[in-house]
DNA sequence: AGACAATGTGGAAACGTTTCCACAAAAACG
DNA sequence: CGTTTTTGTGGAAACGTTTCCACATTGTCT
């Protein structure tokens, strides 16, 4: 593998010419530049970018920590990351910590190690004292779905008037007992919540239980299990993420209830499988790509200027009208 | 950010001291090693991996290139690899191409400036002369699902004994006129295609039609919509992989044919989507968590023995029965 | 013509490690 | 007791860059 020093000697100039010419700062003679490009090609020479990270003591990657790679969300969002760190010539290094606080905190320490110039997470709720050590460190950080503390810059959905809309849009269907299946230890879940209650407020109404779990599929079965077998189930039920929407759902297909008459589903985000089964689901779709882009970009913002003031933005969850709940009270 | 010469001072000692000490190299008293984790502990040490790899010429890092890491082959891959890396003390760089070849060869580029340790790559068809590139770097490789010639490891499910089983399935359940959704320019579609022929022709019996088109859900869809316009249209149809299935299942759907009594349906690779739709999907699950497990093994002897032969590690594909096929012929 | 800026180039330090080598003290051997 | 081995430590080079500085050479202004 060619280094600096072998262009240089190949081309008959000094490492600092080379360096100057690939970096294209300071002044190089248009004889000299060609010189130096053909050594270049010739020996294939790509700059180490260890070595350059090294002297810039500060690496050219930016970590993406999220907490389920399979979700479509995150999916979405890695690429639209990836795509605009790109074009600067970042590159980004995914990692899924199954929300698993140990393992996200052993990502972070890596990072630190690895002299990441910044972080875009979706941080689990205990890490949030583990992201001060980071801007401790100075790295900059961006959360993303989650906020935490007023230090940071964050990109999320106005969760609340999310989950507003959506139990407004489950009231307008005539449900009578709407039932809440919320994920625990979460900042988003906690603002769905709110938004979930509150709307029920303006209708006059309650919820007819809400089961707190966290937020895996297994967790959400067994809660929609357990809210059927109430002496008087609900008839309508909203789950704040993916994962428990389809344990949720699991539970309701063997129920062998039938949408949306019998019964009224909706849920946060878009699994993939919304749109296969029959009625499809009517859901909250969180614009995942613009999200991504607008977190790397604020990331390349406090990259550039570590001292700007930290903030914070807020995007519109979007309604996706599918199938699953009625149209109108019955009749 | 403490470095190694900020712990010897606070120890008092010298730089190649703490060094072996947290290596555990040579030879250290164990008055000075207590000294010397005092002084790390205190300081909140953690070597600068930067620096190390450039006075290893090695990084600690080993790339992981998928095509679309929203397939769940993919990401449960991706996890094993990550959970066996980490064990290692290695961290992984997950880049997803899209099946894009020029998106490839750019992450390829970049881990070669970034001297990755190892790389597992399901390369594209196009990408097969880069990977050459990769081992005269002295980048170990190891491909998965895909193989690449004789000169690299692998480590694949044996694609032309699958399609056999699934297709021999399709037959027991006594559809006449089977088609073949499969995808082109790869090396796995190929040999999927293989199996299907061969267990066809040992039944005495030829395919209705295949249609060979890009791995996307829009082609598969397209592909389907293609079969269902022929004048005696086919009445199963087996898809070689989980976008293709995706896209062709929908045209199904929305021709309303009855799954499995109107028509068979079978596909490889388990979308997430294939046990929440009724009937549920009969398909080929590939071990992803073995084969990445296996690949990550296979990528560290390379690393620790970069002579060593290569090897290709052949893994059984299994045959999931749900209720997509017909049991027996139609009476 | 003299002063000063612009242009072009090379030398060398620095980034934070690891590791080879040298050296010294202590321990083990005959 | 003299030799050799083991144990423990420090000095310094090297990894491949970038960048500051110094130095020439040229061009441009009074």
């Amino acid at each position: 593998m060619a280094s600096i020093k072998d262009v240089a000697l190949k081309a008959g100039v000094s490492i600092s010419t080379v360096s100057r010419m690939m970096a294209g700062t300071g002044y190089v003679s248009d004889e000299t530049r060609e010189r130096v490009q053909a050594a270049v090609t010739e020996l294939g020479y790509r700059p180490n970018r260890i070595a350059q990270s090294l002297r810039e003591q500060r690496s050219r990657i930016i970590g993406l920590v999220v907490s389920d790679i399979q979700n479509p969300f995150f999916g979405e969002l890695c690429r639209a990351v990836e795509a605009c760190a790109h074009a600067q010539g970042l590159c980004v290094f995914i990692c899924n910590t199954d929300e698993d606080p140990a393992k996200e905190q052993r990502f972070l320490n890596l990072m630190i190690q690895e002299r990441v110039a910044g972080i875009i997470i979706s941080p689990s709720h205990q890490g949030a004292a583990r992201l001060a050590t980071l801007t401790a460190e100075g790295i900059p950080v961006v959360t993303v779905d989650r906020r935490e503390g007023r230090l940071l810059d964050a990109v999320l959905i106005d969760n609340q008037d999310a989950a507003r809309q959506l139990t407004a849009r489950v009231l307008r269907g005539g449900y009578e007992r709407i039932a809440g299946i919320f994920g625990a230890h979460s900042f988003t879940a906690e603002e769905r919540l709110k938004g979930f209650d509150a709307a029920l407020e303006e209708a006059g109404r309650t919820a007819h239980r809400v089961v707190r779990t966290p937020a895996f599929e297994a967790e959400g079965r067994a809660a929609m299990e357990s809210l059927l077998g109430d002496p008087v189930p609900p008839d309508a039920v909203i789950c704040s993420s993916a994962l428990l929407a389809t344990g949720a759902y699991r539970a309701l297909h063997q129920a062998g209830l039938t949408l949306p008459d019998d019964f009224g589903f909706a849920c946060f985000d878009d699994p993939g499988w919304a749109t296969f089964v029959t009625p499809a689901l009517t859901v909250i779709r969180q614009p995942a790509a613009l999200i991504g882009e607008s977190a790397t970009e604020l990331l390349l913002k406090r990259i550039a200027d570590p001292k700007r003031a930290p903030s914070v933005l807020h995007l519109q969850g979007e309604l996706i009208e599918r199938g699953s709940l009625r149209q109108r009270p019955r009749a």
